[in-house]
DNA sequence: CCAAAAGTGTTAGGGTTACACCCATGT
DNA sequence: ACATGGGTGTAACCCTAACACTTTTGG
């Protein structure tokens, strides 16, 4: 086998991802059950060892590739993670990363052990130093929601208030008015109405149908369009049906040049 | 002399660390001129390449030290940068850092080739990818300074209100109201009047003369004890003496615990 | 005595929070 | 019908932003 020598020794480097998900209730995150040593049928987060020509996003997004099916192209970084002892195996410094998927992405993927979603509160005990990666993840989703539109990223393209207003309580941990949260929401001016704007960009503004909207968008009985899996599973279908929204990423693009959006909560 | 061998090809692994200074009216970066190639004689961050039995942390503290005679104890993780070009030499992943440092503590250094601040708009072009790390960092200090009192580790043990200011413009960029900015920072819990501080801890809050404060804390004539080196030098000796501050950790550390505080500005 | 710098309080306005009723849907 | 869930507006309050004069100090 080829070998690599250096003068002087160099620690291996690795990337993981902790990837969160929505299931409509609960906030999840991704873990792939490990069927090798060290750790062997304990459960860590995708990831792997950075190649020699690759960046570490470049690495990140492949290992998650491999490992989950995921194929997503926004992760941010967390840290390095550089603990001597963290890796058995030899010195290894890890670059973590986390993103936001859609619950129903996740498709198995080549080797693909077992990659489950769990819920954020009943995590077990992770491999290497992946309770503490978790902490860390956590606490910064926490932070950026308030700044910047993560949660859309956890949602179908369009998605309801109430959904949005359950995500936003499940990674913050609190819960919120509804009418406030709708208000405020609604300032931010990064939502936009995903029926108006359906017809508008099929120029039917004034005559669009119900059908059109449940062709488009699914409604509650046709189970051919599950547009919003997220939600769609997880509260009863009683109760007044909800207007949908979808992100307006054109607007937020033009309201970060201007110092982005803030979200007291 | 001794090698290293491995299976897979292992990027070396370095740490740098930005440090922010405050003069009483700039914003500062602390940065060494290479003496070495590549990017000899250009400018750069103090750091360097981690042992494989330490952590990250401690190689730019470490680094820190060897370079620029800096024994800090707070540094914060800007996060790894692994564009596959970065360092000619070999591929190697950066872990970035930045800190706080009293501007007057910067004292050479062992192989201290040279250091010197730089106020944050004159900063030359800087070596490997440093100019980007610079910017990461800038933003990453604009960002805390909302949430955590970065501004006192740049600051003397005690500091005026108008200095706290400059601070904070200089950081941020903006102007405040003399009045507002006051009010706010008291608001926030973290702050202490330096003199009824030391008068109660010498348990002599009534009998103290304005004798023992100079003493204590130097006055603008007294220049054996420029306790205040920071500001000292920076403004005219005319107007008004103001009243000194201190941080009050305890307090902060309290308030930090119920979610901290936070500067709206 | 004058110039420069620092201390201080009030008011208007915007944003947040608290709060109740009606409507649509499915059982 | 009724239970469940969603849509909507208003009033009190707090916090922020705007704003001017006085005091101290050194020249």
């Amino acid at each position: 086998m080829e070998k690599f020598t250096y003068d002087y020794p160099h620690p291996a480097v690795a990337t993981d991802c902790v990837v969160f998900g929505f299931d409509g209730r609960e906030l999840k995150v991704l873990l792939i059950e490990r069927v090798i040593e060290p750790f062997k049928s304990m459960w860590a987060f995708p990831g792997g060892f950075m190649r020699i020509d690759e960046t570490a996003e470049e690495c990140v997004l492949r290992e998650l590739k491999e490992g989950t099916g995921l194929a997503i192209g926004n992760v941010k970084q967390l840290g390095a993670f550089s603990a001597v002892n963290r890796d058995p195996r030899e010195r290894t410094v890890s670059i973590a990363f986390y993103s936001l998927a859609r619950h129903a992405d996740v498709c198995g993927g080549d080797d693909a052990a077992k990659a489950h979603w769990w819920a954020i509160d009943d995590v077990p005990q992770l491999a290497f130093d992946h309770d503490y990666i978790l902490r860390q993840a956590t606490r910064r989703l926490r932070q950026d929601i308030h700044f910047e539109p993560v949660g859309f990223g956890l949602l179908g393209d369009t998605f309801t208030m109430p959904e949005l207003q359950r995500l936003y309580e499940s990674v913050l941990g609190v819960r919120f008015d509804r009418r406030n949260f709708h208000k405020k929401m609604l300032q931010t001016g990064i939502l936009r109405d995903a029926e108006t704007d359906a017809a508008t960009r099929f120029g039917k503004r004034h005559e669009m149908q119900k059908l059109d909207i449940d062709a488009l968008f699914g409604n509650a009985n046709d189970s051919r369009h599950t547009v919003a899996p997220v939600a769609g599973a997880a509260h009863s279908e009683r109760g007044r049906k909800a207007k949908r929204f979808s992100f307006d990423k054109e607007n937020y693009d033009r309201i970060k040049k201007n110092g982005g959006f803030r979200l007291e909560f």
